[in-house]
DNA sequence: CGCGTTCTTGAGCATGTTCAAGGCCAGTGG
DNA sequence: CCACTGGCCTTGAACATGCTCAAGAACGCG
């Protein structure tokens, strides 16, 4: 991993920090931003680690997930550019959560005390802090519904959806995130054999395209009649 | 249901409006503020109502869930005395959930549009309804993991120490809430009979006691046990 | 006291997990 | 450039788990 330079003028992640019309402020973040550069797989902070600062993705893919004793994780959700990470570091000491690249990634850290500041002097960005939480909380308490209720063909179609919504395609619809089946059912909730026996039984109806580690989605709207019986995250 | 007076300064609950020191806000709020009386088993709200106003309890447990097209639900959460009702509406224009009462119950409501400008103009409880909803997050999330790896007996198990923190014990043990078996396998991620299944079994282990529809706890710490696969409400 | 609802329990069944074997692919070193 | 190796993916078979269905019991509300 390495630290350099990255101005948030130049930046065109969509993220919490932007739109400061205060000159002084924009100086003070640019002072106070660290930027952290890593690879593919690379661990970015783990269960129980204390909280020192409050990150946004500029580029790359994170996944945040809960670790099992078993050894078996649980994937809340993949971040993109301009999500924010470590938030949920926001009211505790020590993090709940555990975060990895998946694939070459830069990432932008705020101290958390200078960004709890922040959000005291800009009631707007809190605003919007607290709106983005309230949206979460909806995501969050979706897929508790999904893992809950749905069978395995319907979680497997479902994380499908998720997917092609929070990453989208190329023209030719081959999903923009490339993941490993493990990394897959610790999403979905399954396991990975079943994962695979999901995705050749989707492929062989044709509603998708298995192309080495890549996934073609060939008919949505059958994917989300078979996700139908859930609720969908947005 | 019916509506009547009840003054903040008179309520022991342990809510978010309470603590402002500016003797014209507490009159405003008093003002906009609305006192629903509902008895058991009774709708608050449902999905797909427009929200017009954020609540607060003052007595009774509410249950807050979302309904499958099977019919089955998936309950989110019991939320009693001092817990604020409907904050997931603040972002969006219809109710994500449903909630009904399974006690007498009694709520104060405020216009969603007074309580955001109330919040616009206090920044110390708008940071503390953030904190609340990082604190809601981090359940969801563990609720997530819970439903994603436990099994049945784990999933039981937990939910009785999540009833246990939650509602507390009379100094017999006994539970301060009654649930049907239906309503404590939609919150744990079951069926009724497979939780009347386990209860038994805990119940001939010693480990609790079941008393008509209440349940006396035991062995605090073997239920720790069982569930300690998991990760913890808290 | 009677009736409807909820709870309990067992049996059969469906679903999903685990385990294991074999194939494929990418990276490495000769 | 090719053979080797390790990791991941695929697939089937055996097994475990939990769900569904059904019948009887207990409860609770008129």
């Amino acid at each position: 991993m390495n630290r350099q330079r990255l101005l948030c003028a130049d930046c065109k992640a969509p993220c919490l920090m932007k739109g400061i019309n205060d000159l002084e402020a924009v100086k003070k973040v640019e002072e106070k931003k660290t930027v952290l550069v890593c690879s593919k797989n690379q661990k970015i902070f783990h269960e129980d680690m204390p909280v020192n600062s409050i990150s946004f993705i500029n580029s790359g893919i994170i996944k945040v997930y809960k670790t099992g004793i078993n050894g078996k994780n649980h994937i809340i959700r993949f971040s993109r550019a301009g999500d924010i990470l470590g938030h949920r570091g926001l009211n505790t000491e020590y993090y709940p959560v555990s975060a990895s690249s998946i694939e070459d990634s830069s990432i932008c850290l705020f101290p958390k005390d200078f960004f709890i500041t922040f959000l005291g002097n800009h009631s707007r960005i809190a605003f919007k802090l607290l709106m983005f939480f309230s949206k979460e909380l909806e995501n969050s308490e979706i897929m508790q519904f999904n893992l809950a209720q749905m069978n395995v063909r319907e979680k497997v179609a479902e994380t499908l959806l998720y997917l092609n919504t929070t990453f989208g395609t190329d023209k030719n619809n081959r999903l923009n995130i490339t993941l490993s089946r493990q990394d897959f059912s610790d999403y979905a909730g399954t396991t990975k054999e079943q994962v695979s026996k999901i995705l050749s039984e989707f492929q062989s109806e044709n509603l998708i395209l298995l192309d080495k580690k890549d996934i073609i989605i060939n008919e949505l709207n059958e994917l989300k009649k078979i996700a139908s019986f859930g609720v969908h995250l947005s």
